[in-house]
DNA sequence: AAAGCTTTTACGAACGTTCGTTCGCGCAAA
DNA sequence: TTTGCGCGAACGAACGTTCGTAAAAGCTTT
């Protein structure tokens, strides 16, 4: 594994364990067996690290996103799927997902405007497709905004279920959001 | 209103702004009109603002839940008074909730495990609260522990809703998970 | 395969800055 | 006269990063 790979995830990791402000390039060189000028001989600087871990992940669930939508079933199916690989992606690499979810505010500007926009583009696709689903009547919960945000807490919370080791199962979590839905 | 006080509360923010690593005590005196040496007439160290602001609302919400659970009501009652009083703490009192939820990782030992500990005393009461519910009949949704992470997620989610200023309404937000419950 | 050249990588030392905090002084209220 | 508060100055520590250098690795030409 290339040295440049290894230093983004120790970077992740130590981001996850300490947060971004706390963690220190010095901590992030010990972990590699580095000196801390060395990182530099890879990277450019620490905010650097914080902006590939951030963007990376917003692009792998916009991604999802768009695979999603564009699939020839119902919206309510949609949204299944959609948790479904939410879920998959928080608990396969919380690490990363931590950082994406809880580190991305100290992106210095113009980083933190662009990444905001990202993220408001999923969630006004995400809320599109919730209020979809309610005129076909699959789901009977309301309001949107609401349903879209109580979803969301939830799968932006499993990162921190599974970085306790107390992964939930994929197909009950699914059944008991889906049932808030049903209503 | 007492300088220490002002203190207290303006820490609240600025931990909240900036995250409790990248908040200086420079910054805090500077929104408070002082010199940073001043602080420390009022204040032990910077570590004892994020001790305050941790214990006060885990006590905060430890006194709800104690509250909550001698009702002479039915166990569902007790968990939507309980959702009832979450949410409005939340939603009054969003900056010192926020550092409660976020910050409390910065706490240095022996106060962290002090922390969690009173943490999961407050779960595990919320956990034996919902069974309590199940046996009753009143709740469908399963299984607890689950629920209850769903729960504390969309709870402990309103407090960014609210520094949003989206904040939502409490009786359709009870309703919706409420509705989630019930199945 | 050996030699010469270029690029990459690791390093020690050090830079300027910012951090939390301490100290002693002076002023004002009690 | 004591007590409490605000302040300027300064401390040592930690921070992200730069720089020049030297060894290592890769490539090209013999």
């Amino acid at each position: 594994m290339l040295t440049k790979d290894k230093i983004y995830v120790e970077a992740a990791r130590l981001f996850q364990e300490k947060g971004y402000a706390a963690a220190s390039m010095r901590d992030l060189a010990e972990r590699l067996q580095l000196r801390p000028s060395s990182l530099y001989s890879h990277i450019r600087s620490k905010e650097d690290l914080l902006e590939k871990i951030c963007f990376d992940n917003a692009h792998r669930y916009l991604q999802v996103m768009e695979d999603c939508l564009q699939r020839p079933v119902s919206a309510a199916q949609k949204v299944e799927q959609l948790l479904r690989r939410h879920i998959r992606i928080a608990l396969e690499d919380p690490t990363s997902i931590t950082v994406f979810n809880d580190e991305w505010r100290h992106l210095p500007q113009p980083l933190l405007e662009r990444f905001l926009s990202l993220r408001r583009q999923y969630e006004k696709s995400f809320k599109q497709l919730l209020e979809e689903a309610m005129q076909e009547g699959a789901f009977k919960a309301r309001p949107p905004q609401l349903v879209l945000n109580t979803l969301l807490s939830s799968l932006l919370w499993l990162h921190r279920l599974a970085a306790k080791d107390e992964k939930p199962d994929e197909d009950v979590l699914v059944g008991l959001l889906f049932e808030g839905l049903e209503g």
